[in-house]
This record gives structure tokens, sequence and C-alpha cells, in this order.
RNA sequence: GGAGAGGUGGCCGAGCGGCUGAAGGCGGUCGCCUGCUAAGCGACUAUGGGGGUAUAAGCUUCCAUCGAGGGUUCGAAUCCCUCCCUCUCCGCCA
């Protein structure tokens, strides 16, 4: 949600931003509405102030024990009125809530204009991409004849789109969430946090994952939804708080399934552990002042890319363009990895600023000053990193001509030692 | 799941139809006092929204908000209903 102000005093800077984004939004009607809403309410609330001056009257003549009768009949007349006045305005008002909670953010002038993917830009690539004197095998077929991927077994517990992991992969896959978050608590300073896996409405409207995605989510039969990511619950973390300026910022970490019907989607992207509707996830997450912003969100995106380093994966950073942007940031950078066996490049992390628009929703303030007015905080996130996606990276990128997958060095630790993963025997 | 108790400002806590946006305390800010420290004294200290004025802040006025939503009433923190949450006890369970 962003400031409400904008919408009557900068109303093209809305539109301008609107446009970038390819967001299809009758701002004009928001305007209006928000006209009609300020119209409203001067009339309601002289009204109310006259029926509580006249109520304030009838109280001191009935302690005089004079009649107050006449002023009674008054007051009701006057508040018949009054209720009309304040059921037009409740309509308005849910109006204009609703089509505020449906506007995205305005997107910060460094990110680049565009319509798709394609406008995207690379901001770097590090790594080397490996060369194979052989075909490079697809994660998902090896993983299978490994025996680490079960799609099949998936399928049969839950569904398409459903990944199963078996002996190391799912050694592996824990390791890596294990790396991951002992790198962030005990390198980045982020606090650990093990949330739970589902979240209510509140939460879900906090983070506008609701309400215009909905069909992204899975819900439950009693009005929760399983969270398609941890920013839900870290984001909520501080709900309806207001934190001191020395809290801030506040760095969190989290380990959580994460559950997306993503009902539309499908295609090449969907083959192996690409698309799922049950992947894991560390999270990282943070609560910073509006001037630490930026650089903040840097340092977030250098916690992300450690890891992929530490795994020796080849990768990229883009930033994201105005066309590809999702509804809630203001700006964010996408770290890819390289896939040999599809030759693509895949997306390990997405790094997000909102600047206040989540704070807005989720009412998280802080106080400049112990005695300062409280102003909204700034969050951002970013995947650090998607562990599903980042096991599959290491089995393409680590692959031996023989079908064996080598373990990175890091990992090996996690994995009781383990170097690497052989095919069993025939 | 059953039974009981409760949800009030940054925090604790009083109020149980009108003079209560809310006593008191803690915390905080500013000032005074004290040759350090501690203590003491005084003032100020909720949030959101509309309007006026000034636009760097500010000042002023009105409205709303005492878990959420509805109802009764001229008037609700206070009475009634529904829901949510917390605590205690019982049951069930990893």
């Amino acid at each position: 949600m962003i400031d409400r102000r904008l919408i009557r005093e900068q109303p093209e800077k809305i539109r301008a931003a609107l446009r970038h984004r390819g967001y299809e939004f009758d701002l004009d009607e928001l305007v209006e509405v928000e006209k009609r809403r300020r119209e409203l309410l001067a009339i309601v609330e002289s009204g109310r102030a006259q029926r509580n001056a006249l109520s304030e009257q009838i109280g001191r003549l009935m302690q005089e024990g004079s009649d107050a009768q006449s002023l009674k009949q008054k007051a009701t007349a006057l508040g018949e009125e009054l209720t009309q006045h304040e059921e037009e305005l409740g309509q308005v008002e849910e109006q204009f809530e609703a089509l505020m909670l449906e506007l995205p953010n305005i997107p910060l002038e460094e990110v680049p204009i565009g319509e798709s993917e394609e406008d995207n830009v690379v901001v770097y690539t590090k790594g080397k991409i490996r060369r194979f004197d052989f075909t490079p095998v697809g994660h998902w077929e090896l993983g299978e004849r490994l025996g680490i991927l079960n799609f099949q077994v998936a399928a049969k517990q839950a569904g398409a789109r459903f990944a199963t992991d078996v002996g190391a992969g799912a050694t592996l896959e824990r390791a890596l969430i294990n790396f991951m978050l002992d790198t962030h608590t005990r390198k980045h300073g982020y606090t650990e946090v093990l949330p739970p896996f589902l979240a209510n409405e509140r939460s879900c409207y906090g983070t506008a994952n609701l309400p215009k995605f909905e069909e992204d989510l899975f819900k439950t039969t009693d009005g929760l939804y399983l969270v398609p990511t941890a920013e839900v619950p870290l984001t909520n973390m501080h709900q309806d708080e207001i934190l001191t300026a020395d809290e801030l910022p506040k760095y969190y970490t989290a380990y959580t399934a994460c559950f997306r019907s993503e009902a539309g989607a499908a295609g090449k992207e969907t083959r192996g552990l690409i698309r799922v509707h049950q992947f894991h996830k560390v999270e990282l997450m943070k609560f910073v002042k509006p001037e630490e912003s930026d650089e903040e969100l840097e340092k977030l995106v250098q916690n992300a890319e450690s890891i992929i380093q530490a795994l020796e994966l080849p990768y990229r950073r883009m930033h994201l363009c105005t066309g590809d942007m999702g509804f809630q940031p203001r700006q964010t950078f996408d770290l890819e990895a390289y896939f040999p066996a599809m030759d693509r490049w895949l997306e390990l992390s997405s790094c997000s600023q909102y600047g206040d628009f989540q704070a807005r929703r989720c009412n998280t303030r802080y106080r400049p000053h112990p005695k300062a007015k409280p102003e909204f905080v700034h969050t951002m996130n970013g995947s650090g990193l998607a562990a599903g996606r980042t096991m599959a990276a290491i089995i393409e990128n680590y692959q031996q001509e023989d079908g064996t997958v080598v373990i990175p060095d890091v990992l090996r630790p996690y994995m009781g030692g383990m170097a690497e993963i052989t095919p069993p025997l025939p």
C-alpha cells in the first residue's frame, strides 16, 4: 500500500509507474473515490460534532433535573440523517480501501524501464561456466538415475509437480538448508526463526499476497493459507508494533517449506525441481530505517550471493525491469545460476526492497527519536537461497561423465564427509 | 474439544452509561537542583484521519479509536450479541 496522500498530490507519478509496469488500473476512479471520500467525511464529521454537542447539553440538563425531551427529539432526527451519510461513507471507504490494495508499489527511479524478462539488465556475471566434454544430463534425469529424486513416488504421494528427495538427495537438500542457515546466522548476523508454515489472512494481506494473488496460494478448509514463502511470517513478525530506533536494523532468516499453487504456469521450466508446488527455501528478511534501505539491500544481496559463491556455481545478477518486477517491490535483483543441461540461467534468489509498502499493510513502525512520531519502517527480503533449485544447480554443474555427482566442499561436513553421490550398481 | 478468567496508551494498571482520550505508576523528553554517581523537584509525553493556517518543521480545530465487528441509547471503554486472541484447569495428541 502506498501513501494515500500521493493519490491527490502526485497522481502523475503513480500514472507513470503504472505505465512502466504495464499494469492495468483505473487510476481516475481511485482519484475520484478519494475525493468523494473526503467530501463525505467532512459532512459526516460535522454531523457528529453537532450530535456530540447536543448529547453533552442533554447530559447537563438531565443532571440539573431539567426536561431534555425536545433536545432528545432533535438529536434523534439528527442521528437519522447522520446514519444515512455514514452508510454512504462506509461504502465509499470500502471501495477506496479495495482499490488501494490493488495498487502496486512505485518503482525506484534507478529501476530499468522495460516490458518483460527480455529487458532485465545483467549487472554482472561471476564464476566459471564449466566446459563439458560430454553432454550434461538434466538434473531431473540424473537425479532419478542416482535414486535421489523421485517424481513418480511424489506423484503417488501427492500429485503432479511435486518432488520427493530420497537418500543422499534428502541429505543434500538438508545439508544445503543447514549450511545456509549457519552462514546467515553466524557470519551475517541474522536471527534464526522457525515460523508456522500456515499464515492467516491478515498476514497475507500484509505482504500483499492477498487480495490480488489468492489463486497462487493453497488455502486450508479453516481459512488459513500455506505460506508461499517465509517472507509472509517474517514480514509479520512486528505487525502492529512500534519499534525503537536502536532496535533497527533487524535481520531475520528462516527456513520454511514454500507452497505455491501456480495454477496457470506450465511449459519447459516446469521440469524437475524448477517449478513445483512445494519447495524449500531459506529466506533473508530485514526491517530497516528508510535512510538505510539501499545500503541494507545491497548487503542482503551479497549475503545471498555468498552462498552461491561458496558452492562455486556460475551465476549472474539481474536488475529486474519495471515490467518484470512483482506487484510489491520498489526494486528487485535476481541471482540466477547457470544450468548447463538446460543451457539456461534460472533464479536461485530474488531480493526485493519494498520501501514502506508492506510496513503500511502490516502496520510496523518505529520512532526515529524517543519523542518523535512513529514512521513506517522499510522492509526487504531475499531468498538465501531456494534449496531445491540450488540442489538442481549442483546436480547439473557437478556431474561427471559416469553419472556421479561431486559434493561441493562446503557441504561435505554437513553430509558426514560424503564427497560424491554415485549411481547404484547395475 | 470442554470449563472458567481476561484483552484499556511505549509498558503496567484503574475505570463498568454523560464532566474519561481515559486516574495512578513505570518508561521517555526537556528544564531546575545537586562540585562525580545516585536521589529529588517541575513541565511535557497515544495513534490515525479531515479542515484551517503556515509549508522546513509548526500551530489550531473537528472526527474516530479502550481486541474486531454488530446492536441498545440523545450519549458506550462501561450494557447486549457474534467472532478473534491470551491465561488457568480438564480431555486428546507428536
